[in-house]
DNA sequence: ATGAAATGTTGTCGTTGTCAACATTAAGAT
DNA sequence: ATCTTAATGTTGACAACGACAACATTTCAT
């Protein structure tokens, strides 16, 4: 993102002193977002309020209004950025091992808590009650992006399928196991319920790579003999 | 639970007409525990309020701070009964297959989704953000509960272990993972988040089923050449 | 330039968690 | 039995919140 020009015309830069503090701030809704972030790191999840990311924005309390139907359709927003920000995570370990699936895998793994421990709070609004996930609204931007995400998952999957890493099978089943391991793990411990661990950060990471070793040991392809297929 | 005498002296029966309604409740702290229960099945975790719990327990809305510290102490007492009923679950895994290690494990998993799918908006609260689970709270009875249930899978890893059914290492590490790919399935049904694999009841209790193998899968000693194990 | 649409503001309502002050009942000591 | 005290329940109040309506200001297309 270049200091250039964005989509909106003047100001879009921090409140000047001497000017009269325009009438329309110009980019709310991304400022919103944006205050949402650093709130949910500083105060957590909790903490996000309509009122108060106002306040952040330097705007009047209704104004998020005009950009969003309601607090969960903002909670929403930001929990979609989230997917994002987890998807370039998911992206990277491809990126770094293009041709070799099984480092692909474990780093996959490996990435997805590695979010968890650098946005916790984050991770927590996604997948936390703060927003219904109506299957009704499967139209909804955060339905697709989070299926996006999945699917990243999903052709991971399929490519361990065939170079034999993965049993065979329906590969979103499988990918279902996957996800609930390292999911699983990431959830507890962004609500503290492995604190009785004392995972202090070498015994983080020891245990990371053991979660992702077990989410391939769970869908592995039994070795055989001569070639494709399990017995 | 016999209709008969209590720890309350009179009351503990639905409110007559013609009494003046007592003053004192007499039973007011269980009273708002099973208030809460059916709120919890009925109108969800987001409905739980001190004020609609007083409410519904037919009394006036700062009486339950007489019982409870504040609104996140009640909902961690009813976290608390959360965890016994899940304990209940996992032990009736254990009663039906005493000697059979391996069914013991598949269905242990089992019920705990079991337990996720009678009681979703119980689950919610237990591993939700409604209660901080702050580490220097340790004391805390939720926090002994939790580590009790725990304590189950950890019995069932070690016997499994001994088996030879279950490979060698730390029995708490190891069923950290069994427990984070269960219990990531149960936090995935319980959100909607899977709604996409439309799972009528006949895929769910496939899908049940091949979550339980993989967990196993996921920490399954590696057949060994002479002796114990499977083939 | 003018009317419509977008955006921001103040006022208000109902709800909630929590505290303080007070009222009523139950229990224990004399 | 009476008196004292602790346990329990009530009303009043406050601040914060989400949401709506009505109004103000700005921008934009015609």
């Amino acid at each position: 993102m270049s200091p250039a020009r964005k989509t909106a015309p003047s100001p879009a830069a921090p409140p000047v002193a001497g000017e009269p503090a325009p009438y329309h701030h110009g980019n709310l809704r991304e400022a919103l977002l944006e205050a949402g972030l650093v709130l949910l790191r500083e105060r957590g999840a909790e903490a996000l309020g309509l009122r108060e990311l106002a306040r952040q924005a330097g705007v009047s309390r209704t104004a998020p209004y005009r950009h969003f139907e309601s607090k969960e359709a903002l909670i929403a927003a930001i929990a979609e950025q989230g997917f994002l920000r987890l998807q370039s995570y998911l992206d990277g370990a491809k990126r770094r091992h293009p041709d070799d699936v099984e480092r692909w895998f474990l780093e996959a793994g490996q990435q997805y808590i590695r979010f968890a421990v650098d946005h916790p709070e984050h991770l927590k609004v996604m997948f936390g009650p703060y927003i219904s996930y109506d299957p009704a609204r499967a139209d909804h931007p955060l339905h697709s992006v989070g299926k996006a995400t999945f699917g990243r998952l999903v052709e991971l999957v399929m490519v361990a399928q065939q170079a034999g890493l993965v049993r065979a099978g329906d590969p979103v089943a499988i990918s279902v196991s996957v996800w609930s391991l390292v999911h699983g793990f990431a959830m507890l411990l962004v609500h503290n319920r492995l604190d009785f661990l004392e995972l202090e950060p070498a015994r983080l990471t020891a245990m990371t790579e053991q979660v992702a070793h077990d989410a391939l040991a769970a869908v592995r392809a039994t070795t055989n003999p001569h070639g494709v297929g399990p017995s």
